[in-house]
DNA sequence: TTACATAGTGTTATATTATAACAATTCTAA
DNA sequence: TTAGAATTGTTATAATATAACACTATGTAA
């Protein structure tokens, strides 16, 4: 009955929580993501944390993990969120994804001494934003 | 009473953390700490999560935010955990700190087109390490 | 030396974040 | 059209983290 919305490669509750995140100005937590759908018919954390796991694994969003919230991808070259960069403002909270292709390439290319080779990274940046400094 | 070992600005129950956690091959959670210094008299969470923050704040450990875990700081001139690199194997979850002085400068005078300044920066590289590639 | 502020401790309870497990449905490709 | 893969719905529970409060220890400045 109900078609999965394949156009964009989303399924029902993939593109009704990556719709939330996107229009969000702010970062967004699993259960304020919950609250707020589950007038849509999305009733519990599994259904949430499986629809997150999909959104981040295929680079729609990305985790912050200092936070524990999610955002969309706003850098629509970056490989697949296999290289993100977040500044991060301590006073009002304010998440910005950096798209920076110097820092990009720079880390990208970054070799462990100890031989290990990097297949993905996350950088956050803590500091105060334009207004609150 | 029971002198506190003011002597290297830890307390009692900072210390036993910090020791736990600095003997540790691998990044110890919050509660795997809690259980094995129960025989020390540290018997609930809060202690646990009060130790942390304070070794944390004053740079003696990390938090991998990605793993929920925390390590000694191998790197005695990082400024005080303000500038922190480390290398995650996704396969055997070994994880180290980078201490690679050109990373960090060059992270340290990274300046965010928008504006803001930052005062510290955390960065987490996924990959496979020498043994298990 | 006292007394006061600050930091640390111990404790109970609870909040927050995340996953296990299982049954059913929907989608996709052959 | 049918089998495998992905997604959904659901209940229960695990794992991570903090609130709140009473108390003790420590450092320091009068």
């Amino acid at each position: 009955m109900t078609r999965m919305h394949k156009e964009n490669n989303l399924s029902k509750n993939q593109q009704i929580i990556f719709d939330l995140i996107d229009r969000s100005p702010e970062p967004l937590k699993a259960y304020t993501i919950l609250y707020n759908v589950q007038k849509k018919g999305i009733n519990a954390p599994p259904q949430v944390y499986r629809a997150l796991d999909k959104l981040v694994e295929i680079g729609k969003i990305h985790k912050i993990e200092s936070k524990n919230a999610f955002v969309a991808c706003k850098n629509s070259d970056c490989e697949i969120s296999k290289a993100t960069a977040f500044s991060i403002c301590e006073s009002c909270e304010v998440v910005d994804e950096i798209s920076d292709v110097k820092l990009s390439k720079y880390l990208s290319s970054f070799n462990h001494k100890k031989g290990m080779k990097f297949k993905r990274f996350n950088l956050e940046f803590f500091g105060l934003c334009k207004k609150c400094k």
